[in-house]
RNA sequence: CGGGGCGUAGCUCAGUAUGGUUAGAGUACUUGGUUUGGGACCAAGGGGCCGGAGGUUCGAGUCCUCUCGCCCCGACCA
């Protein structure tokens, strides 16, 4: 390509709505233009990244045995009525009526479509198992679209299902995925990390994120210093203490503690470690139909993670309780406590199980128990409710875990039969039994990725694409373009690395070496070859982007150098 | 969906408090000239329904009402 006959807006300011990187890169030098809020134009340069990320999907998917295919982005809404989806999904779903005035929506995922169209064709436990995907544009009516590509309402993803008779085959499969997935990251240059994950509303097993690691990421992560271990923090665990504090010496007794009431005053009042304090955390609990107050008790130097704290009790939502609601339930704030109190429902930690020596309300103005043995609380339910600190124990080899920030690109997980059975997709077995299909889902943010390449590998300059992703591998740059002999120069070489199957543009603007110079850092391309004043000296130089280092070289060893670093 | 901010040239923004000839700058664009290794200089140009509708006024980019759009914080995000 020519880049005088090519169509490359690049621009010295931002756009004003542009905080990200990414996005504040990616529309300075071409790539994308935004249309409205949460809807972007890809121009040819951010076309041709797409392509290159979505052409190593396909290859991947391809080794693996996956079948492509291609879905209507139209949906009838009766298939997302009959899986009760229309409901959950709410005002994401962007619906609109034909001119028969049939109902639709814009497919924000195509779990329905994918089991509709094998559903009623694959009867058979010997047609499977059975893996389809598909690359596609969704769009979901996002409340509050923002950060660029990062989460737009239109957006391209990559959604496979697989289909299995047995769970055993959906666990080879979604191994095969995994790695598939892995191959696909490292392919684009990506570093990145495979988290285990909260499976959300939707229920499943096995559910992993694929988190591309960037400062601006929306996910925290923590992830293990030493060993492959590294969960989304809504869903991490740790080990158990491996060194307790020394415990406070005190038999049970219930104690005076005038206005002590944050787990710190505790701690101090009693000279102990807040290990050996009960923490409560009251919350109203919402669910589907109806809501009720839940006390979560944890140990003191703990916090509580809000998305386990949810999924203990079922509930869709937890929201903050004033002072006055707890009086009027009858609790005591600040001397909240778990022992002789049946106001509410109320959720153990897991690390408070059998837990002795224990400091906790005595749900009464200004009174503490001390000396609580935990054991006896076995009519309550223990689960894990605490967020994971950085320093925590990895569950698995004992390291340490660190919080970092992750881009959500994949996310795959077991679906089982959550879709198959109420959509009725059933197969005969080798019984001749009906039996619904055993799924798995794999999504990869197509779209997103090419944000997230940006957000990984970028300066203050611009743009660094991954060899993967560069719209262009290597941009000849004349620096003066009156200069005959280098532009013949520049002509032949442009000519010849193309024949050697290297993508190739020429910079053949008549624009001086300082704009030229800032264009191509601005977009990024991983060389750019300077053909100027060192020609007279048969030598040129190639400027690595990544480094922004500038080599000079013989020009006679140029096809070659450039063959060794595009390797 | 709650809270806040912003809509003026292709882009980034002045101008609006206190209404008053022909609405500005930088940049980008066109033409001519000089330059040619880090977004160069000189000169001459084209480009605007001041987001939209209604109102107040002799007169509205500026004041009032309504509306639409975009951004930020939060809630939400299979």
């Amino acid at each position: 390509m020519r880049f005088s006959r090519a169509y490359i807006p690049t621009t010295k300011e931002s756009p004003k709505d542009a905080q990200l990187p990414s996005h504040i890169y990616l529309s300075r030098a071409g790539f994308v233009a935004q249309v409205a809020s949460g809807l972007y134009n890809f121009l040819p340069l951010g076309k041709r990244v797409l392509r290159k990320i979505e052409t190593i999907i396909n290859e991947e998917m391809a080794a693996c045995g996956a079948l492509e295919v291609d879905l209507s982005f139209v949906t009838p809404a009766e298939l997302w009525e009959e899986s009760g989806r229309i409901e959950k999904f709410g005002k994401e779903l962007l619906r609109f009526r034909d001119r028969k005035d049939n109902l639709f929506v814009l497919g924000p995922t195509h779990e329905e479509m994918m089991v509709s169209i094998v559903r009623n064709r694959v009867t058979s436990y010997k047609q499977l198992p059975l893996n389809v995907y598909q690359i596609k544009t969704k769009f979901r009516d996002e409340a509050r679209p923002r950060f660029g590509l990062m989460r737009a309402r239109e957006f391209v993803m990559k959604d496979g299902y697989s289909f299995h008779a047995s769970t055993e085959d959906l666990d080879r499969e979604f191994d095969a995925m995994e790695a598939a997935y892995k191959r696909i990251l490292e392919r684009l240059g990506l570093s990145f990390r495979i988290v285990e994950a909260d499976s959300g509303a939707i229920g499943g097993t096995g559910s992993k994120e694929l988190m591309v690691l960037a400062q601006s990421g929306e996910d925290t992560l923590a992830v293990c210093d030493t060993c492959e271990y590294g969960a989304n923090v809504e869903a991490a665990r740790r080990a158990p203490r491996s060194t307790v504090p020394e415990a406070p010496e005190a038999d049970f007794a219930k104690f005076k503690t005038p206005n002590i009431k944050s787990i710190d005053d505790l701690s101090a009042f009693f000279h102990t470690d807040p290990f050996y304090t009960l923490k409560a955390v009251i919350k109203r609990a919402v669910y589907t139909e109806g809501s009720e107050p839940v006390c979560f008790f944890i140990r003191g130097c703990d916090e509580l993670q809000e998305v386990k704290a949810r999924n203990s009790v079922g509930a869709i939502d937890l929201v903050d309780i004033t002072e006055e609601e707890l009086r009027e339930i009858g609790l005591v704030p600040g001397f909240v406590g778990p022992l002789d109190q049946d106001k509410t429902r109320f959720v153990m930690d897991n690390n408070t199980r059998d837990a002795t020596s224990m400091i906790c309300g005595a749900n009464e103005t200004d009174y503490h128990f001390v000396g609580v043995t935990l054991s006896v609380m076995n009519e309550a339910s223990f689960a894990d409710l605490v967020a994971v600190q950085e320093g925590d124990g990895c569950p698995h080899c004992g390291g340490k875990l660190l919080h970092t920030k992750g881009i959500e690109v994949g996310h795959i997980f077991k679906l089982g039969t959550v879709y198959s059975a109420p959509l009725k997709a059933e197969y005969l077995d080798e019984n001749g039994r009906s039996q619904p299909f055993i799924m798995g889902t794999y999504g990869m943010g197509v779209s997103r990725l090419v944000a997230a390449v940006i957000e990984q590998h970028h300066d203050e300059r611009g743009c660094i694409w991954t060899h993967a992703t560069a719209p262009y591998m290597v941009n000849v740059m004349v620096s003066n373009i009156k200069e005959e002999a280098h532009m013949a120069y520049a002509e032949t070489l442009y000519l010849e690395l193309q024949s050697r199957g290297i993508e190739t543009i020429l910079d053949d603007r008549k624009e001086r070496f300082g704009f030229k110079m800032s264009d191509a850092e601005l977009i990024g391309f991983p060389l750019t070859v300077i053909i100027g004043k060192e020609l007279e000296n048969e030598q040129v130089q190639i400027m690595i982007r990544a480094t922004r280092e500038i080599i000079t070289i013989d020009a006679a060893g140029i096809l070659d150098k450039i063959e060794e670093l595009t390797r």
